[in-house]
DNA sequence: AGATATGTTGCAAAATACGGCAAATTACCC
DNA sequence: GGGTAATTTGCCGTATTTTGCAACATATCT
């Protein structure tokens, strides 16, 4: 109206502007923002909605924030259902024997694992996460091998080519993959490519792979397959999913373990 | 009330502030957090309160401290000689700037060094322990490359042939390597020969690399050699060594660097 | 024990989010 | 150019969230 200085372009202007306050300033607020155009902050939102939408920033109340897909805090997640996760770690660790070589993926539930292999000798553990090799190496008789690579700071483990490359050296009598979810057709998938590719690597590299998810992650869907899912010997979660999950993944190879 | 100019605090960006103050500080206190902000010391409170519900924090009377899980045996030597350690460390950090590539070594002294390293933005830390791995990758902008390989439960860092290996992929600005003592003639010595070629290597890959010893290790003698050792760029401590020594070592090359 | 500082809770005020609806602008068709 | 549809924008009322204040319980210090 009135301000025509640069009111001629639209939209996308705005836009443009607000995702380089953004990119600045790593917050924007709708009340500044709205005095900057001298439109109403209804405008503001809807802009900054749109925006969201596209996955180009997170809506907080008051304004915008650089988008961040934060997972809760590892210690957080540790802790929510960790009684079914203890559990699973029971299961799991009743498949160890003393001596073997066991492969660990990063995740609480497969930290809950780690701690339930206290009582075993002799162990050989690879790992890529930061915190199950800390707790294991102050094991006795316990050998670590921490898979190296670029560190993911919302995992606290090791990604990326280097972690791949590093899992293909190793025989492994046993490893436990974590996932992010089990979609209603029965296969186990994850958040990222990366993920998705280590995982099935894990369960390559093993003589019996055995995901472990708890039953909050059923039905839940995250947009990649891991490949070669169903090499793994089978899942150990914490109660029954839904029958049609569950048959339509033991169809595909995998056994079903229940923790109690 | 409306603090007009003042780029109106979004929650978020309150615990962005927070956290950042947190892991600069070691600590932060209600009171300075709510004079800062210029809100109520409820406000505050609660902010911490989230915060220390999604466990990124740990909450003590009158503030908040970083959440520290358990570690024992490592933390505690990280106590001896604390106020040396500490100086060291800022001293080194002092050596680094904005997006530098900095490799680190495993050990209490070097661990005095990641903590120092906090205000610094955009760093690549590469490290061979998972200590220094994990307290690094919870800094913002800071990207962590873990060295993998078999974890020594002493150090509780990765030795041996593949953190090796993995060394000499980097290019690195500038390293901060440990060591067992220092000789009386003036080198820098360790106690495995494993320890030694993984230092001689650390010197090797990096543009500029000091050894950081705090003055216990003067005159203490260790087995190995460091190779190489005279391409170190210097030595930081935070005592001047017995002047044999000291002049011993910079006649070979590296020069003496003493924190206050 | 007394004094000071901190934590906790309930409640009210302010700011903000959200939906519906009307006015203004733009795009489009004839 | 006129007219109509679609989009954008602003305003309003209500629901939700956030924040500050006050009163009281608890902890810490001297």
């Amino acid at each position: 109206m009135t301000d025509a200085s640069d009111s001629r372009a639209l939209a996308p202007r705005r836009h443009d502007e607000i995702l380089k306050r953004l990119a600045a300033d790593g917050s924007v607020s709708i009340a500044a923002l709205s005095a900057f155009f001298n439109v109403s902050r209804e405008t503001i939102r809807r802009d900054l909605k749109q925006l969201a939408d596209r996955g180009q920033l997170g809506l907080v109340h008051g304004g915008a924030t650089l988008f961040e897909p934060t997972e809760p805090a590892l210690t957080q997640r540790a802790q929510e259902n960790s009684l079914a996760k203890a559990a699973i770690g029971r299961a799991a660790a009743g498949l160890v024997r003393d001596g073997m070589v066991v492969l660990i993926d990063s995740g609480t539930t497969t930290l809950a694992v780690a701690q339930a292999l206290s009582g075993l000798k002799n162990l050989t553990v690879c790992t890529p996460s930061l915190t199950i090799a800390l707790l294991l190496c102050r094991q006795p008789s316990t050998r670590v091998h921490m898979l190296g690579g670029e560190i993911d700071s919302g995992e606290e483990a090791a990604v990326g080519i280097d972690a791949l490359e590093a899992i293909g050296r190793f025989r492994v009598d046993i490893a436990f993959v974590g996932g992010g979810g089990l979609s209603p057709d029965g296969e186990v998938t994850d958040f990222t490519r990366n993920g998705a590719e280590q995982r099935s690597r894990m369960i390559a590299a093993a003589e019996r792979a055995y995901f472990v998810l708890d039953s909050s992650k059923f039905g839940r869907l995250t947009p990649l397959r891991i490949p070669r899912f169903e090499l793994a010997a089978g899942l150990i979660t914490d109660a029954a999913p839904p029958a049609a999950i569950g048959e339509a993944m033991v169809r595909k190879g995998p056994k079903l373990i229940v923790a109690t």
